[in-house]
DNA sequence: ATACTTGCAAATCGTTTGCAATACC
DNA sequence: GGTATTGCAAACGATTTGCAAGTAT
């Protein structure tokens, strides 16, 4: 690849995530990760960040890209709607406003929701996350 | 129609609903609130159950007819997977538990949940939910 | 050199819709 | 009779996938 910016970071970031940094792959988690740093985003709303980036990549590949840095760790899932997928740059335990009218999605740092007990969780079963999730309108 | 059985208050909560009381549209309430009453279905799980119960309905009209349930206050629809619907004839506030792997819902009363305290809302927004979601896997 | 990645177009999935036939009041 | 509802098939939007061409190590 020619002489880029280095983005040292978001290089390291790819591999420990074990995916090859690709030309594409770079300038999305640039866009994700670098600088202001996008905290939620659907997958065609990074597709047309992208496009005006500059950075040219097609959406199957910005779809194929999203998921494969979730499941690297990289990125969550926030599911708010069906139909529609978003994805967090926050990847610590937190939780979510939504606004419903304007489809906009507003992080709610963990300790900002005080919960005091739970219930027991189902036999056999293991506790993967707690999400509270706040609808709003506006 | 012919001589079914009665099933009254059925038959009221759809009026009341604003909805003609259909062969279907009985039918299909029928599975969701009449004897066992299911908990929760996918638009998908409602019409299998349709069929084996020979209650004569096509998919499309089971999606109508659960979106005007759901309209009519009859039913709740709970997002868990982007993808995928989820229905509830429980519309209580309440919250769930999510088998990821199962594709399993379960209810929690509101009261097994306990919010000691929640971020003001953003300016201008009005609340319509705070729904917890407990993520598992078994 | 080899395995992984990309882009395109086609395929898929869940869901919605147009419209002619049908059922309800 | 007049309006609401149904069913089918086609349309839809979001997402995934097959495969040939291109790229990273």
């Amino acid at each position: 690849m020619h002489r880029d910016r280095p983005y040292r970071p978001i290089l390291e970031k790819l591999r420990a995530a074990g995916l090859r940094p690709t030309r594409q792959r770079l300038g999305l988690a640039r866009l994700l990760f670098g600088g202001e740093g996008r905290q939620h985003v659907t997958a065609e709303g990074l597709h047309n960040l992208a496009v005006e980036e500059e950075i040219s990549v097609s959406l199957a590949t910005v779809y194929n890209s999203l998921n494969q840095f979730v499941d690297g760790g990289l990125l969550k899932e926030v599911v708010v709607e069906s139909g529609r997928s978003y994805f967090d740059t926050n990847i610590e335990d937190h939780h979510h406003f939504y606004i419903e009218n304007t489809g906009q999605l507003i992080d709610i740092p963990a300790d900002h929701v005080g919960i005091s007990h739970l219930p027991p969780i189902p036999d056999g079963a293991n506790l993967r996350s707690v999400e509270v999730l706040i609808r709003l309108v506006s």
